[in-house]
DNA sequence: GTCTATACACTGATAGAC
DNA sequence: GTCTATCAGTGTATAGAC
């Protein structure tokens, strides 16, 4: 994204590219400094809190990243179901390569920090309830009533957490393209229950 | 479960633990050791290959006994929809309370494990397939067709994992609760494909 | 089978020269 | 701002007494 400062940005690129595969406390910081090429006076004198800092950084990048690519993906749509299964399978394409790095697993810093590093924890709970807010706003512009674009927002981000673990786990995003499908199964159940078919947005 | 060796068992218990809350690389032999009571000399004759062999057995100990619940949740009911919803209102129930330990979420040990330790990973891949299984054999039971059971077994498998992410970022099991209720219209949705309303299982 | 002492690589972090 | 040397602590694992 901005590039500031070379030494700074290319040790948080290093440890964003660790913290994906090997989480946090899998990666070391004398790990960070090798990968980048910076020595570790400079690591310390750009993040005087360590790797915890080095984290909290790495997660807001991430999160950033995350909701422009969700943003392009859905605002753009004529279509809402289709913009969210299309989301979904473009997602799926990073999980089927071998280095999924661009896609940082916030959930798999959250699930290793949740007992232990309250600050890391709560950034996670952050990104997460900014994607949610992304998906429920979008339902909401095409026309869902808010309780059920709350709801549906809730559960685009559960799946996709959700299918991100086994598609990891299986490494391949077939379990991605399933969930996409069903996403739309339920975006097409809920939507009736007030107006009946608006694949058309109403505004522009 | 089986109770053959004390020592053994009350080392493989504090492990279990220790991984749900501070996943693999988060817990050391050291603190398995300190937690159990036991020696480090004890640790290594009863699994001579260390903190891998542990978290292996760690793995097959939470899959069964999550198997086992959720047979219990499933198999006996009448009405499927409702069984899966309350299976998942009892999960909910974990991670409402501050130590959910009962529920080693397998899918920590797979995301830190992908890239680094195999065994581990194909460990957790198995204990996924064969809780989709028990899903996808209770649906096709209730008379849900095949490739259909199939893929919401793998959606109910997703949204547990992805769910339980959520619950445990947020401290409480509210994502849970709002998933099982989607979890009820994406199995009645399913259901009118093939016949119309099927409440009652049609055997015994 | 149980337990202690120990090996030795690596951890996050700091001090201080440049 | 950059880099090296080094710290105290912890990591996994082993050897060998009991």
């Amino acid at each position: 994204m901005k590039t500031k400062n070379n030494t700074r940005d290319m040790i948080l690129e290093a440890a964003t590219r660790l913290f994906q595969r090997q989480g946090y406390n899998g990666t070391g910081v004398n790990q960070i400094i090798e990968e980048s090429g910076t020595p570790k006076g400079s690591l310390y004198y750009h993040f005087p809190k360590g790797k915890e800092e080095i984290a909290l950084e790495a997660i807001q990048l991430v999160k950033e990243h995350i909701l422009e690519q969700t943003k392009l993906d859905l605002l753009s749509a004529d279509n809402v179901i289709q913009a969210f299964e299309q989301h979904i399978t473009n997602v799926a394409h990073f999980y089927d390569k071998e280095d999924c790095k661009e896609w940082l697993k916030i959930g798999h810093l959250a699930t290793e920090t949740a007992y232990t590093h309250e600050s890391i924890r709560h950034s996670c709970e952050k990104a997460f309830t900014e994607w949610q807010k992304i998906y429920a706003d979008t339902l909401m512009h095409h026309g869902y009533e808010e309780k059920k674009a709350q709801d549906l927002a809730i559960t685009i981000n559960v799946m996709l957490e959700g299918a991100t673990t086994i598609s990891l786990t299986q490494k391949n995003g077939n379990t991605l393209r399933v969930i996409a499908d069903q996403v739309k199964v339920l975006l097409q159940e809920k939507k009736s229950g007030g107006k009946k078919n608006e694949h058309r947005k109403s505004d522009a």
